[in-house]
DNA sequence: CTAAAACCTGACGTTGACGTCAGAGGCAAG
DNA sequence: CTTGCCTCTGACGTCAACGTCAGGTTTTAG
């Protein structure tokens, strides 16, 4: 397939595509005129790198994770690397569970004429 | 309390409260001479907006839910844009609740002598 | 009183993941 | 053959939350 299809299946923008190869992440064959060509695995690959830039993790320890996460292959420098990861991710995730119920304390408390810390016109 | 106690009670750069002021966030009293000075709740509610732009929330959103968080004030646009951040939180614990998954499966596979999928040298 | 430390206001620099534009070429349909 | 869409490279633009530097004033310790 060629990019545009890839962009279109993997819901990425063409100029992210071209990215990702910048940074190392994506490989393409090219036809002989230039044009660059994926197999169909290339929908699952962009997805994971998207899942990865979701999770906060930068192009370069992407690149340094990717040969891991996507087959298995590993050092102990990329393990290390990975389980550091982990546990920032597991942070971050407390801290997101801790503001949402913050979020959701302040919403119910809106939502509760019996608790009116706000001037509400319901009378 | 001044803004270098307060940065350094709070955890932030001095650099950060002049910015947050800028935006509107963070109120401060002043003294004859110009020098910034600071109640002691300013502390806790550094605290809320660092939580906040933690969370993915911008200057101008927190400015908009900082009243509705912080004093449990609220108009209907500001409760459509607080249920809204809340969904967007969830989802995107969501995604990293999935992403840590992945992430221990493939450490867990890779402790894992019995499936090496990897090269291993424990012979 | 003096020197260090803290504070002030601008204002430019940084970083990362792209967006966007320019100019040139490639590819299938009619 | 040509029209219109897709693709290419290269390069500058963006945006947000600060970092950092310059040049000057204020507060504090001794």
């Amino acid at each position: 397939m060629r990019i545009g299809e890839l962009a279109g299946t993997a819901g990425v923008s063409v100029r992210a595509l071209r990215y990702y190869e910048e940074q190392g992440l994506l490989a393409s064959q090219r036809t002989p005129r230039g044009q660059r060509t994926y197999p169909p695995a290339a929908v699952d690959r962009v997805q994971l790198i998207q899942q990865l830039y979701a999770a906060g993790l930068s192009s370069h320890t992407i690149l340094e994770l990717l040969p891991c996460v996507d087959r298995g292959v590993s050092t102990p420098e990329s393990q290390a690397r990975l389980a550091a990861e982990r546990d920032r991710i597991d942070r971050q995730i407390t801290g997101l569970l801790a503001t949402r119920d913050r979020l959701d304390a302040v919403i119910a408390a809106a939502a509760d004429p019996t608790h009116p810390s706000c001037a509400r016109m319901t009378s």
